[in-house]
DNA sequence: GGACGGCGTAAAGAACGCGTAAAAACAAGC
DNA sequence: GCTTGTTTTTACGCGTTCTTTACGCCGTCC
């Protein structure tokens, strides 16, 4: 099942965007404005996202950095706009798509499918296997040995993080920010109380860890 | 640099593309129908497809086809045609984009920018080798005869700067402002410290370096 | 030839970051 | 309102990293 974050300040549209999507299968969260559709998007697993460029409460473009700020997920923008400028700066900004209105809904449908077969193709890895602990990204589990582990959020969040960048170094800046927000850029004792706790419960000897790894002063490293 | 594949069967369409591509930094791979167009995706590195749909030899579509058997090369669609079904067959034959003519050259570029981002996101790969170590820039890592070396945050700093700018001649005082702060432009101590342990680290022979040079009273430089 | 400036090496102390444990604050469920 | 689980603080020992100091070398310039 897809899902499409859909914001639109227009009633009808986003009414009619919603029963019509809905008809064709996809599951459909709407937000009416940028703030909403901002936090829906953080609090939902979403798969693509269809915005109104004209939003009444923030620029759709500032949408589109707020949102790029910590994903990739695939961005189909609407405008009635034609002008060419304001398609460059909204793909610049890091959009995938500009439909200018008005558009026919199987349009619509053609290039919601272009985005998610895109997007699709290259996260089909749902499943990360070490040694010693196997993570089920998909369905949010960590296995031990055969037995399943307990995450709490908190835990899960950082864990998940290091897992989809594989060997890459994770700064703590970009660990704290995208876990616990912007504010506690700098609160990095959190990170050493969580990746300790992290090992405690993954790493057959925490004190000598294999695969959750620290690069002091940089950040830290999940090891294959 | 991006290679460009341009398809089109009108020469003056194909020269104009080729010229103004060219100009924004694209290697352009002209090719005047669909049976060329396919022989060259075969034998050449081709990061993004432009693709005209109105082909003299073959259908626009079969291109697509013919394509996507075997490459997921991101697909833009250029095509007079306005109709909403044009659009969604090209859409779900594989094509990544879809542009109307007459477009202008600066949305293009912003489609073009924004194909490429998407799929060279996941292949970029920065990594700067030499006959004794490896850096790798996008995961922080640096390898030597296989082995993972280990770097404190500010060696890595210095060797970074320098690895991005191979065989150019940094100055110190811009090593000591990009890494210390400007405030520490003067303290070229440091740089000798650091060097050293650079040289220590990877250098085969540290008091004969081959790769980390020393350009006395001006500055260090990497040899690639 | 000797003084000088720039460079490389080594080795100190100081400062900082990390890991660990445990307590306090907070949230959620019953 | 209490219990349980989770997050946030607090405290401290330890190892790493940064900075500083010292000294020897090699050229150039007086």
């Amino acid at each position: 099942m897809t899902t499409v974050l859909v914001v639109d300040d227009e009633p009808q549209i986003l009414r009619a965007l919603q029963i019509n999507l809905h008809a064709h299968g996809y599951t459909v969260v709407p937000a009416p404005n940028g703030t909403t559709a901002l936090a829906a998007a953080q609090t939902q697993a979403i798969d693509v996202v269809v915005l109104d460029l004209g939003l009444p409460d923030m620029d759709g473009l500032d949408v589109i950095a707020g949102l790029r700020g910590w994903t990739e997920v695939p961005i189909i923008v609407l405008s009635a706009r034609h002008g060419s400028h304001d398609k460059v700066e909204a793909l610049d900004a890091g959009a995938d798509d500009y439909v200018t209105k008005p558009f026919g809904l199987d349009e619509l449908l053609a290039r919601l499918r272009a985005a998610t077969r895109r997007s699709g193709a290259q996260t089909a890895e749902p499943r990360v296997e070490t040694a010693e602990f196997t993570v089920d990204l998909a369905n949010k589990q960590v296995f031990r040995q055969g037995e399943a582990v307990r995450m709490t959020p908190t835990e899960w969040s950082v864990l998940e993080l290091l897992v989809r960048n594989p060997g890459r170094l994770v700064s703590q800046q970009q660990i704290l920010t995208e876990v616990w927000g912007p504010a506690y850029a700098k609160e990095t004792h959190y990170l050493r109380v969580y990746m300790a706790q992290l090992r405690r419960k993954l790493e057959n000897d925490p004190a000598a860890p294999v695969h959750l790894l620290t690069e002091a002063g940089m950040g830290y490293r999940f090891a294959p």
